[in-house]
DNA sequence: CTTTGACCTCAATATAGGTTGAGGTTCTAG
DNA sequence: CTAGAACCTCAACCTATATTGAGGTCAAAG
């Protein structure tokens, strides 16, 4: 019944309290570790177990999904903490003012998309040809094509 | 060479034609109809021909992806319009409006993770206990899991 | 010792939003 | 009339982000 698990090491956890703690499920746990952004030690009946520092990694995991931020660039930026020590909260912090630029980005855009469409709403242009939202001043247009999933 | 339809209709567009002034490929101009959110006539040869509101519809349907819009919604607004006469100013401003709000929410949303993520390069607190970016006070720890594209 | 729940791997499926290619037709310029 | 550009359909493929299921193992409680 227990998600615990009783072994050697009471401050290990397994992937179910992991995926509890972290609220995300165990899929997606599974998922994280397949494309490198978490990793794990295993019992000797071959189950995962992970050390304390795992759920703040999965948190910023989260929190720089929520601003917008790819799994691969995550991964990359992870990667690039010290790997012989502990993070802390300065190499944390280095993280997440490298994706504060990228959030602060999309806000910008966005807004002005929102300013645009406030004009427009005003005189029911869109699409006409001075419409500011038909020919964007920023580089959204230069782009090429392809999957683009967040706006850029 | 030129991609203007030289037929009885000199104002209809050609796939190609539209794309291009459109600023998207092709395949998507197709796909976009299989979607159900552009229809086409056809010529006796079996080729696609757009009347003079489609550039201003696609106009709408871009605009309204750049603001968050799922395509299945943009046809289901879409559908609302007017289909007997030609939609004016007031149609398409009152779908503007509609998606305005949904993208005010959306920036407010990454504004306010925006501040929190300023508050936390501060302290270094990231995945700490009473970090607000870990217990978010908004309903995003209420969806399910699921492929969460966009950050709600 | 058996049962049950948590765990394992691997493959298939799902969604959104398209792109690419094969194989064939149409249109227009020279 | 013929070459080549542009068009057609349909199916397969692509990325990102997971979820679901099949088939089997492990561990702890009764």
């Amino acid at each position: 019944m227990s998600m615990a698990p009783s072994g050697k090491n009471p401050h290990a956890l397994s992937v179910g309290e992991l995926a509890a703690r972290a609220g995300v499920s165990v899929s997606t746990l599974h998922f994280y570790e397949t494309k490198g952004l978490i990793a794990s030690s295993r019992t000797d009946g071959n189950q995962r177990r992970y050390g304390r520092d795992i759920l703040r990694r999965v948190a910023v995991i989260r929190v720089a999904q929520r601003a917008g931020v790819p799994l691969a660039e995550i991964r990359d930026a992870l990667d690039a903490l010290p790997a012989r020590r502990t993070p802390n909260g300065a190499d944390w912090a280095k993280l997440s003012a490298g994706w504060k630029a990228g959030l602060e980005a999309r806000i910008t855009s966005l807004t002005c998309l929102k300013d645009q469409l406030d004009g427009c709403i005003g005189c029911g242009c869109l699409s006409l040809s001075d419409c500011p939202l038909r020919n964007p001043g920023d580089t959204l247009a230069e782009e090429g094509p392809g999957a683009r999933l967040l706006e850029g």
